[in-house]
DNA sequence: CTTGACTCTGGAGTCAACTCCAAGGATAAG
DNA sequence: CTTATCCTTGGAGTTGACTCCAGAGTCAAG
């Protein structure tokens, strides 16, 4: 049984994001000693990488908690689904970026970088270019 | 001269957020009518499309209070560079974000969404899979 | 003149995910 | 035993970009 310090530094989550997690209710409520001092056990620790790992996916703390639910039900077919999407609320948001992307690189490659402010494309855009809306 | 009423209409941008710019200084403090009401020109609006704009293409809004400024400067160098370091931070986003992607994409694709918790690649990365760190 | 829509202010609330704090008690090493 | 390090709590602070509020004053249309 590990106390909250050792938790941390075995699973590269602090002690205030273990205690924050635990209010979160991503967490169950860890035994104590006598003193008052949490006890961990090796399920905590599976259950914080599991968090971890689903953070490097890129899933909120809410999707988390989700699938931390899904999983102990065993229900595959909801995890996968839940992976489908992120995934696709992964597509989107890259999807995005990429457009933003291409349009500063466009802007970047025709602006000389010097002269006239008038012939940089990048003050022309930002200045009078088109966008949705008013 | 306008209400900021009709200034929102106009941008795009709502009533609160034009005060809250004026506030965080990227718009300057407008003429007021006797009454106190703000009172907008045409390059006011100039402006407010500018960070609308500016926004639309990833900025934040304290990369728009430095656009705002060398550009009034009619520093094209420093525009295009600022211009460079925000394509840079995107392309950065964008390749961490497709990375994960990937990740999850391939998981899902093993995953036959049914039957035993055992056989679903997404939760045995999220249990066991390798990564950085404890 | 009345009514309804607009505007003013200062300040608080929202979201996510932490992060930090002070004051006090517990524990381990030497 | 002493000291250094750890742990406890409730609560507040952080970031960015808004968004909302109450209560009071202003304006435009009819």
């Amino acid at each position: 049984m590990l106390k909250i310090g050792e938790v941390a530094k075995r699973t590269g989550v602090r002690v205030d994001t273990i205690r924050y997690y635990e209010r979160a209710g991503l967490l169950p409520e860890p035994a104590r000693r006598p003193s008052g001092y949490r006890t961990y056990d090796a399920e905590a620790i599976r259950r914080l990488r599991f968090i971890r790992r689903a953070k490097a996916l890129g899933f909120s703390l809410a999707e988390i908690s989700e699938l931390l639910t899904i999983s102990t039900r065993r229900d595959m077919q909801a995890v996968k689904n839940a992976a489908r999407r992120k995934l696709s609320d992964l597509d989107q948001r890259i999807g995005k970026l990429t457009h933003i992307r291409d349009a500063l690189g466009m802007l970047i490659e025709h602006c000389p970088g010097r002269g006239e402010a008038a012939l940089c494309p990048i003050l022309a855009a930002l200045n009078d270019g088109a966008d949705e809306g008013p």
